[in-house]
DNA sequence: CCGCGCCCGACACACTTTGTCACAAAAAAC
DNA sequence: GTTTTTTGTGACAAAGTGTGTCGGGCGCGG
């Protein structure tokens, strides 16, 4: 993990979402904020979660439903909040497989105390999530998660740096969506842009250099002026 | 066991947890907590630790449970916690594979002392019972962990010093995920980086030199940028 | 159609991280 | 106790990444 973590909130109160960004924020993490389930997954779609804040109470689809289905497509660590604070809940939480739990109220001190402690045994961080490995056909290209390849379909191996291979990853993963600079720099490397940040763009570039038939009119990595970067091709995944 | 012992404490009450994290760490050992069987699993999946103190009372899977299970698969020291004071437990305990059985409440000294009387009787115990030897697959080699012996496709055996053995195991176990250095040099000689070692770098170096076709472009272990190392082949297991 | 301001591509350079070698320290073998 | 092997450290080279600059392209308003 490179930047400060990436701390989602999912509540359905409004004061509760403010009050805990505010005391995050403090604490010099980022955050986000969401609603309820629908919300939270454009959040996670849109960006890369260290760790969730799950309200067990929530409109529509309810706190454990989503902790349980979280877990079958990753391992972003979850910290269960609910306002009942009964050891049954407790038991309930863990056993879909949150990884703490804080019951309402809590002081802003005991809550990032214990998402420092969950961060602390998460070595991996969420980074690691994908723990299954795949194979993204598009063009010319398969890009394999497991060796962290580019094959050409020629047989011929590209060598992509850590962080091409990072952001890469970022664009075959959302094709044709349009990713701004300040999202790709979260989603590849876990941080949040600077004023003048022009990294992605260089990044782009080296990029466009390896995996284009002319950089200089790229057809897979378009760009959106005024907007940031489309992944352009269809992608397959096996 | 090189460092300082590595203690893990499975326990769901966090009060218990982090005293007797504070009651080990002042006895200069290396610490790491979990909630519940699923982080238990977690924490042992990604360092290596030396004994195991078990809470019998577990949310989920409970204690017994976990014993068994991992008494299946490997031979490290337990002692068991628990409430119930009853002279019952202390047998299922102890058929279950636990080492040692401690009821609530004791005292930290009387805690390490159990801990130091466990880990006295290991050294010779751990190796004397060793996992059932395994043979892994990957690329063109076979790593027998019966006779720590790497063998080439073509029949030739490639000795490997015990430094590079135990790093190239601690790698092939835990295949296409990034590993810190202070995870590997914690999984491979048990104990935690300094500021400035660079002393996984020079093992895996010497590692590539023996396993790779062109070391300088390297297949098997990858680096990632800032992040530590990847073994990328498949690996099979018989 | 033209000029202006802003955004992007490319390159050079500084800085950080990693690879590798030689050598010393430590451990193991003899 | 000596020799041999293995492991860690320091130094330097190589690779990867981010920032600054320059110049060209894009949108916008006249």
């Amino acid at each position: 993990m490179q930047g400060s973590p990436h701390i989602l909130i999912v509540d359905d109160h409004r004061e509760i979402r403010d009050l805990v960004a505010r005391a995050l924020a403090k604490e010099n993490f980022r955050v986000s904020a969401a609603a309820d389930g629908r919300a939270m997954r454009k959040v996670l779609s849109d960006s890369r979660i260290d760790l969730i804040l799950l309200d067990l109470m929530l409109p529509g689809e309810d706190g454990l439903a989503l902790c349980r289905s979280l877990r079958a497509e990753s391992n972003i660590p979850i910290i269960m909040l609910t306002a009942k604070g009964e050891e049954v809940d407790r038991v309930i939480g863990l056993e879909m497989g949150a990884d703490d739990y804080l019951p309402k109220p809590f002081g802003s001190r005991e809550l990032v105390a214990r998402i420092k402690a969950v961060l602390r045994r998460m070595p991996g961080g969420a980074a690691a999530a994908p723990a299954r490995a795949k194979r993204y056909r598009f063009d010319r290209w398969a890009l394999d998660t497991g060796a962290r390849e580019l094959l050409r379909d020629d047989g011929v191996t590209v060598p992509l740096s850590t962080g091409e291979y990072d952001l890469l990853i970022a664009l075959v993963e959302r094709p044709q969506r349009v990713l701004s600079r300040d999202q790709l720099l979260d989603l590849a490397r876990g941080r949040s842009a600077n004023a003048i940040d022009r990294s992605i763009d260089t990044q782009v570039s080296r990029l466009r250099k390896k995996l284009e038939r002319d950089p200089g009119d790229p057809k897979i990595i378009k760009t959106v002026w005024g907007g940031g970067y489309v992944f352009a091709p269809d992608v397959g995944a096996e």
